[in-house]
DNA sequence: GAGTTTGAAACT
DNA sequence: CAGTTTCAAACTC
């Protein structure tokens, strides 16, 4: 409904999404021919100074100011490359403010081989009020401007604003008129008050670029490449950082690019222009940025102006794509190499029908082209993340406010044309989050629901997915409430690209086997439902935007596989997100995963409402091409609190047990209770139900129906026939409350509990914990960290260095030779002084007694008390002597201890592990489930046996009828 | 928070 | 492989 909205949001997109890219032809852009590369000169432009038409190509003066808004960017020139698709018939998407700038001039620039860079997105990024527009060094006025006006000359009835450049070419600027345009804040001046659009065209020798900039609209920045003021603005600016490095940035603001059909008129009529491409981006420094926007688009943050309600569509359709970011900037850094951005068929973007609507005109633009190979561009709260198609990125929206979610899903809609979507979330700050998904013909929107997206899916390729909020969505507007939990799972669908808001940390997995291995039957879930993480991942060290520009430039081409390096090298992605704040506790959304991705999404629900931080934890699980498995799961869980996972116990979380450490021991008793008799009911009503049935269809998760009672939600009879694998999947998921503790378990697992303190090792020697787990550190207190992104190549040494001494390093130390057999210390500890009844010893950390494997001496660690708790251990250490095999005493009282809700969620979390697993391997669904099955019964198994051990067999009993 | 203890990791 | 050193977490005060 507003134009404000699109106003606010920026999104560069390619029109056609489908059609390949051609790759970058920015040949003719800037290419530094010299001339402009030299230029240090800021070229303003300015209607006034603009003497001449443009229409010839008129050299127009130059003023040049460094002062412009980005002195440091002096160097860098803008410039555009040359969208080749601007052939493409393809109708205007952007409805948006646009602004093509069309150079002319020197058209004739000998084809440069553009290089490919990465793209680099800085956070920071303010929207630029100023209407101006600055390419490198030049700044170009609107013509509109009051008082400017002269040198403005309509191109194809446009009007165009002559803007020359030192080196004698001329740019015109041009307005489109945008229909809807009338954005907040007008671009550039737009001369003409009707286009809400001003669209720039630049044309050098008759190649026209288009660039669209919304007003207001924020910036984008590449590096190396060109800014663009929002508000106009193009600049070109190097960045602070590498001076040398050529790393320049060139920052877009508020640019979209057009795919334009070559003509720069076409720009007049939304309609008519085609959404220009951005394809290319030529640094100062002669880099080339490229951007295939085959089907893809860029998006460039936008602001979120979230006050759209879902139910405006229509506007939302006018502004492209709004990217919403409130505060953050785009920053596309490249590490080395290109920055693609595909988009893939759009199957959902359902979230807000009006949304689909617009977005169905956009994509019916760009619909065309399939983009085969998808990279995928996210944007989160001014990260973006380039993901190559192979890999999935998962973004987990903060559980923001619920209004958020409303915002995002009208962002979509409006972004949809591009393929990018974008979600924002009110909540702090204002989270935009844009998804792409490349399209994946195997999986047809399974969103079922979400057929509103359906058309636009047809053509559009990028797939939004939300992850947790589902409910909030609702809350803004009934009508897209629906409509959006319909969608908001059913977001998942085919996309390949899972986002997560920011906060998520990254974590390599060596293995499957971390996950599948650890079985931890103590994992603990330290949260208790009321508090969830929180967000607080924020400040992590590493950003996604980091790593995915790390992807990008290593894969970016093929794959992402980073270089070699081994395994771990590759892992990289575990990304897990802060929940939403807002996001509902029941929704769980799960996304189609592509073959190679496995996800598992928990969400803990209890309180359902708004627990601003009932977090929503997804885990993903993803193999990239090189077979390296990552887990990525939205922590929402505070990890900081969480009890220590040793060294070596990668994903193995048992904290609790033994100690409730951090958490306050409180809440976490009194959750457990509950939360364990939660998952009893549910283990009951599973195995009541048909399995089948039984469980409950995510996908009616999916369509974004919320469970009616959130914690209650066991079992939603509701769909019946859900799919096996997506019941077991749901239903391990799903339970609210019951999942949460689950979840925590797996947040366990997948993201390190404690935050390392390493001095000496740079993080980089299995002393590290992090390391150790094969994560980056993240909000640790180390000094001298390498165990990041910015030490990719160190740590990859490192890790190669652990490997050949051990080639094991990097798994699980704890794991059950049998499946049924219990957990054991594959090495087995070497106490002499604790007795193996402190937590200096790993198996007494683990919560696993001492096995023949051990070397100890003195050991108390015995089988029988797996769960004393420290206290009782260190009272017994002290009096006690007994000796390995011991046992003892329970009293019936105890009874519930065999069962409680950590053995549940280690239950889950192992079934879950098998889920994952055979999805991972395109397991059949009734394989999947009968393993999963078993996995339960290998688990009941050692739960019975050992009770049985201890005497206590009762519950177990029961338990066991349960399940089977 | 500083200092001590501990045992795994790393090194010889 | 054994012994020693280094390291960071666990623990104590």
């Amino acid at each position: 409904m507003d134009p404000t909205m699109d106003t606010s949001c920026i999104t560069i997109e390619s029109l056609d999404d489908n059609t390949p890219l051609p790759e970058l032809s920015f040949e003719d852009f800037l290419e530094p021919t010299q001339d402009e590369t030299a230029t240090q000169h800021h070229m303003e432009i300015d209607a006034l100074d603009s003497d001449e038409d443009g229409a010839s190509g008129e050299e127009h003066s130059i003023s040049i100011n460094e002062s412009l808004n980005t002195p440091q960017f002096k160097r860098s020139v803008v410039t555009i490359l040359e969208d080749k698709r601007l052939r493409t018939p393809g109708p205007a998407v952007l409805k948006s403010h646009a602004i093509k700038v069309v150079t002319e001039g020197a058209g004739a620039v000998a084809p440069v081989k553009p290089q490919i860079t990465d793209i680099k997105i800085l956070k920071n990024f303010k929207p630029v009020s100023s209407n101006t527009i600055k390419i490198g060094n030049t700044t170009v006025a609107p013509t509109s401007s009051p008082g400017e006006t002269a040198k403005g000359m309509p191109l194809n009835s446009l009007t165009m604003t002559q803007i020359k450049t030192p080196d004698g070419k001329v740019l015109y600027l041009q307005r489109s008129l945008s229909a809807g345009a009338a954005a907040k804040q007008p671009v550039v001046t737009a001369s003409t008050p009707t286009t809400s659009k001003a669209a720039v065209t630049v044309s050098s020798g008759g190649a026209v670029h288009h660039l669209v900039a919304p007003a207001g609209l924020q910036k984008a920045i590449l590096s190396k490449a060109v800014n663009v003021g929002s508000t106009g603005l193009v600049k070109a600016a190097v960045p602070g950082k590498g001076g040398t490095s050529g790393t320049t940035p060139v920052t877009i603001k508020g640019i979209t690019p057009l795919a334009a059909k070559g003509v720069p008129s076409s720009a007049s009529s939304p309609t008519s222009t085609p959404s220009a491409k951005f394809q290319v981006v030529r640094s100062s420094d002669g880099k080339i940025i490229k951007i295939k926007q085959a089907s893809s688009s860029m998006i460039i943050n936008s602001k979120a102006t979230t006050t759209t309600t879902p139910g405006a569509g229509n506007n939302a359709a006018a502004s492209a794509l709004k990217m919403s970011l409130t505060a953050g900037n785009m920053g596309l850094r490249k590490s080395i190499g290109q920055v693609v951005i595909k988009a893939a068929p759009p199957k959902q973007a359902q979230r807000d029908v009006s949304n689909t609507s617009t977005l169905n005109t956009t994509t019916t633009g760009t619909s065309g082209s399939s983009a085969p190979s998808g990279k995928m561009l996210v944007q989160s709260t001014g990260k973006q993340i380039v993901v190559s198609s192979k890999n999935i990125i998962k973004l987990s929206p903060k559980a923001g406010a619920t209004s958020s979610i409303t915002n995002t899903s009208v962002s979509q809609g409006s972004s949809p044309t591009k393929g990018i979507h974008a979600v924002q979330i009110p909540g702090k700050g204002g989270v935009v989050q844009y998804v792409r998904v490349l399209p994946n013909t195997k999986e047809a929107a399974n969103s079922s629901s979400t057929s509103t997206s359906a058309k636009t899916s047809s053509t559009s390729k990028v797939t939004f997915v939300r992850s947790i909020m589902p409910a909030n969505a609702s809350t803004s507007s009934p009508t897209n409430a629906s409509s959006a939990a319909t969608k908001s799972q059913s977001v998942g669908n085919t996309n390949k690209i899972i986002m997560k808001t920011t906060g998520g940390s990254i974590v390599p997995l060596p293995s499957m086997q971390t996950l599948v291995s650890k079985r931890a039957l103590g994992a603990t879930n330290t949260r208790s439902p009321g508090s969830n993480s929180g967000n607080q991942e924020s400040p992590r060290k590493h950003r996604l935007t980091d790593l995915n520009i790390q992807h990008l430039s290593a894969g970016d081409e093929a794959s992402d596989s980073s270089e070699a390096g081994p395994e771990t090298k590759k892992p990289r992605f575990v990304i897990s997100v802060a929940q939403s704040s807002q996001q509902q506790p029941q929704h769980k959304q799960i996304v189609t995963r592509p073959s190679s991705i496995q996800r598992v999404t928990v969400q803990g629900a209890n309180s359902n409402k708004i627990a601003p931080n009932s977090a929503k934890k997804v885990y993903n699980l993803v193999q990239s091409a090189n077979g390296v498995k990552y887990m990525i799961c939205n922590s929402g869980v505070p990890q900081s609190s969480t009890s220590a996972m040793r060294r070596g116990y990668t994903g193995y979380v048992d904290s609790k047990t033994r100690r409730p450490l951090s958490i306050a021991p409180m809440q976490h008793a009194t959750n457990l209770q509950a939360l364990q008799a939660q998952a009893k009911q549910r283990i009951r009503q599973q195995q009541l139900q048909n399995q089948p049935s039984a469980v409950q269809p995510k996908a009616a998760q999916a369509t974004g129906q919320p469970t009616p009672g959130n914690a209650s939600d066991n079992a939603n009879p509701q769909s019946a026939k859900i799919l096996p694998g997506k019941q077991l999947f749901e239903i391990l998921k799903s339970p609210p409350s019951d999942t949460q503790p689950a979840a925590d378990a797996l947040a366990g697992m997948a993201s390190r509990r404690k935050h390392c303190n390493c001095s000496k090792s740079q993080c980089l020697k299995l002393y590290c914990d992090c390391f150790a787990n094969g994560e980056f550190c993240q909000d640790c207190t180390c000094k001298d960290c390498f165990n990041n992104l910015d030490y990719e190549v160190e740590r990859e040494r490192a890790i190669r260095s652990c490997l050949e001494r051990n080639p094991s390093a990097f798994k699980p130390k704890i794991t059950a030779p049998n499946s049924g057999d219990m957990r054991l210390h594959n090495k087995g500890c070497n106490c002499k002084r604790s007795g193996c009844l402190k937590n200096y010893c790993e198996c007494y950390e683990a919560k696993i007694p001492c096995s023949n494997m051990c070397k100890c001496v003195g050991c108390r660690n015995m089988e029988d008390r797996p769960d004393m708790d420290m206290d009782s251990i260190d009272s017994l250490a002290d009096g006690e002597e007994t000796n390995k095999a011991r046992d003892d005493k329970q009293s019936q009282d105890d009874s519930d201890r065999y069962l409680t809700d950590d053995v549940v969620e280690a239950t889950i979390m192992c079934m879950i592990s098998r889920i994952v697993m055979h999805e991972k391997q395109n397991t059949s669904i009734e394989n999947t489930e009968r393993e999963v099955m078993e996995e339960l019964g290998e688990s009941l198994n050692q739960i019975i046996t050992f009770g049985k051990e201890k005497g206590d067999s009762n519950e177990l009993v029961d338990s066991m009828d349960l399940v089977s």
